[in-house]
DNA sequence: GCGGATGTTTGACTTTTGTCATCGAGATTA
DNA sequence: TAATCTCGATGACAAAAGTCAAACATCCGC
C-alpha cells in the first residue's frame, strides 16, 4: 500500500486524531467528511505506517538471564520470551518489535529466510521509514513454501515502506562449477558485494536434519544431510552449513550454494538472530560461536540451556 | 513518572493490547484483573512511554516550499506548518514530533529555553528512550515565568525518560568580571564544555526588543536593549546577542552572560530551530546566516518571506 | 489495635469507535 | 444513451473503550 498523493487527507486525519488528540467526530467536522471515513482513514494511516504504534521491548530485555547471556556470549542485547508465551507466537512479535526499533531511515537491511523470518515479517507493524533498501542475503529455493526467500524480503520491504532488492539465483546448484560461474556474473557479484554495506541484518539459524529446508525442497536427500552432519555440520546460516565452531564447513554442498559470504555478513554492524524452536540449541550455539549475532531473541528455556552449557564448557565460546 | 518495578503488569497489558492486538476485555481475562484496570494501565503505558504513538511528519516536510528553503539556506530538513493551523498550536506539536523523531537512545541532548521551547516540551509525547541526558544550554533567569530554562530542560527530560542536567548559574551577571570568574568554576566549565558532546540541540531565536526575556526579567532595561539594537543586535540565541550575520555581538552584555558558546553549539551535529512568531523573521535570518540550524520548523508565511528575501538579497546567506 | 490518609481496583454507566450494508458519483462498455 | 461496474463515502447499529464514584486494601502514626 504505497502512499499516494490523494492520501493527504489520511495524513491530516492522523495528525488531528493522534497528535492533536481530537476525537473522530471532531476530526470529521474539521475535515468536512463523515466520521466513518475518519475511522477508515485512521486505519489506513496505521496500516501504511503514517502512524506507528510501538510497544517497549524493555520488559523482555530486563530479564537477569538476558544480562547473563549477553555477558557470556558477548552480545549487545538479548531479549527473552517466557516459554509459556511463545505458544502465542510471542517470539515473532517480539522479534518484529525489536527489529523495527533497530531499523532507521536511510539504512540498507539484509534479510535471510526461513519459517521464523517469515513469521517475523508477518507479525511486523508498518513503519514510517524513508530511503530504506531491503536486500536478500541468499539465493532462492523452489516453491513448496509460502516463505520463499524473495517473499520474506518483499514482505519486510513492504512493511518498512522500503525498496526490496531480490536475488534471482537459486540457493543451491547441482555443480560447484556452475555455482562459481554464477557467482562471477556481475549482477550476482554486485548483490553479494553489497551485503557488507548493510547496516542491519535479520536471520535465524537452521537445523541439520531431515526437516531442513534444503531437504524439503529436494535440493538434498535426508541421507546426504546425515553425511554432512557426520562431517561436522552443526547448523545452517543463510543457506550455508557451519560447524560447531561457527566456521563455514568445508564441503561440496557449501561450494554449490549462492549466498552472502560470512565475512560480509559479519561486517554488518547490527545482526539480529532470532530462534524459536528449542530443538535449535545446537545450531544456535554454533552460530554464537561464529559470532554471527550481535542481538538475540530467544525463549527462556533456551537461554537457560545456553548458560548451563557455557558453565559446563568453561565458556570456551568467548 | 519513572517506571517502577510494579509496573510489569503495565508492560504486559500494553504488550498484549498494542502488539498482540487483543481487546481490553481479553487482556483483562488473561491478566486476571478488571477491564477498567486494563484501561487505566494502558493510559499509564502511553503516558510513560512504554507505548509510543508517533505520527509521520512527512506531510509538513513535503511542501515544495520546504525544499526551496532547504536549498537556499543549506538546511538538512525543513518542516512547514500552514499559517491557519498555527493558531491551534501546530508549531509546537510538529516541533515536538520532529524532535522525538530525531532523538535516539544513548544521546546527549542540549536544550535552550523560551516560550517556544516550553510550548514544545508541553506538547511532547512521552518516549521510550534509554540513557539519554538532557543538558541545559544556558544559565537561568529569575522566576516571573513558568518557562524558566531549568524547567524546559527538566520537562523535556521527563518526557524522554532521560536524566536532566541543570545548570545552576544565572544567565546574566552584573559584571563582566564576575561572569568570567563563574565561567572558570570547574562545575560550570565542565557543563559548558559538555555542550559539544551533544548529539542534538533544540532552541528557538529571540527578538531584540522591549519584549525580550532579559527585559521582562529585569536583567536589562528597554533602553539598554534599544542601544544594543543600534549596535547591530539582530537576534538572541541561547541568551546571547547576535548580529545580522549571525556572529556573536561584541558588547558588554554578551560578556556578562553564562551560556554555551557558539563554537560548541555549532559542533552539535543536529540542531533543530523552531520559530513560531512571524515577527521573528529578522532574528531567524540572523540565526540562519550564522548557520545555527540544520533542521528548521516554521510557518508557511515565514518560509515565503525567507525565500522572497533571499531572492532580493541574491542569496548572500550561503 | 484503631482512625485516617493514600492509593488501587472495580462495577455500572456513558461516550467513542469499528463495521458493514447501502448509496451514489464517475468511469466503461454495449 | 442506457446499462453496468468500481470504488470511495455514509448512516445506523453493535462493539469496545473511557470514566467515575464507591469499595477495598495498605500503610502510617498514635
Amino acid at each position: 500500500m504505497p502512499i499516494r498523493p490523494g492520501d493527504q487527507i489520511v495524513h491530516k486525519a492522523a495528525w488531528l486524531y493522534y497528535t492533536h488528540g481530537l476525537r473522530q467526530d471532531e476530526v470529521a467536522r474539521r475535515l468536512e467528511i463523515s466520521r466513518a471515513s475518519v475511522a477508515l482513514y485512521l486505519r489506513k494511516a496505521r496500516e501504511s505506517g503514517i502512524v506507528t504504534i510501538a510497544t517497549s521491548t524493555r520488559l523482555f530485555a530486563s530479564d537477569v538471564l538476558a544480562r547473563r547471556v549477553e555477558d557470556v556470549y558477548g552480545l549487545e542485547t538479548v531479549w527473552i520470551v517466557p516459554d509459556a508465551d511463545n505458544e502465542g507466537g510471542d517470539i515473532p512479535l517480539l522479534a518484529a518489535s525489536v527489529f523495527l526499533s533497530l531499523a532507521r531511515s536511510g539504512q540498507k537491511i539484509g534479510i535471510a529466510w526461513g519459517r521464523t523470518v517469515y513469521a517475523i515479517a508477518d507479525a511486523m507493524a508498518y513503519a514510517d521509514l524513508q530511503d530504506v533498501t531491503v536486500v536478500q542475503l541468499c539465493g532462492n529455493l523452489g516453491a513448496p513454501y509460502s516463505y520463499r526467500p524473495d517473499q520474506c524480503t518483499m514482505e519486510i520491504a513492504r512493511r518498512l515502506n522500503a525498496k526490496g532488492l531480490n536475488f534471482y539465483a537459486p540457493l543451491v546448484l547441482t555443480s560447484e562449477r556452475l555455482a562459481r560461474d554464477l557467482r562471477d556474473e556481475p549482477v550476482i557479484r554486485e548483490q553479494l558485494a553489497g551485503v557488507e554495506e548493510c547496516d542491519l541484518a535479520l536471520f535465524s539459524v537452521g537445523m541439520v536434519d531431515e526437516d531442513a529446508h534444503v531437504v524439503k525442497c529436494g535440493a538434498m536427500t535426508a541421507a546426504e544431510v546425515e553425511t554432512l552432519r557426520s562431517q561436522g555440520a552443526a547448523g545452517v546460516i543463510a543457506g550455508q552449513m557451519i560447524d560447531a565452531s561457527g566456521a563455514l564447513l568445508d564441503c561440496d554442498y557449501n561450494r554449490r550454494v549462492i549466498s552472502a559470504d560470512f565475512g560480509s555478513i559479519c561486517k554488518i554492524p547490527t545482526r539480529l538472530v532470532v530462534v524459536q524452536e528449542s530443538a535449535k540449541l545446537g545450531p544456535l550455539k554454533a552460530a554464537l560461536a561464529g559470532r554471527f549475532a550481535t542481538h538475540l531473541v530467544l525463549t527462556h528455556s533456551m537461554a537457560e540451556q545456553l548458560i548451563a552449557d557455557s558453565a559446563s564448557a568453561g565458556a570456551t565460546s568467548l
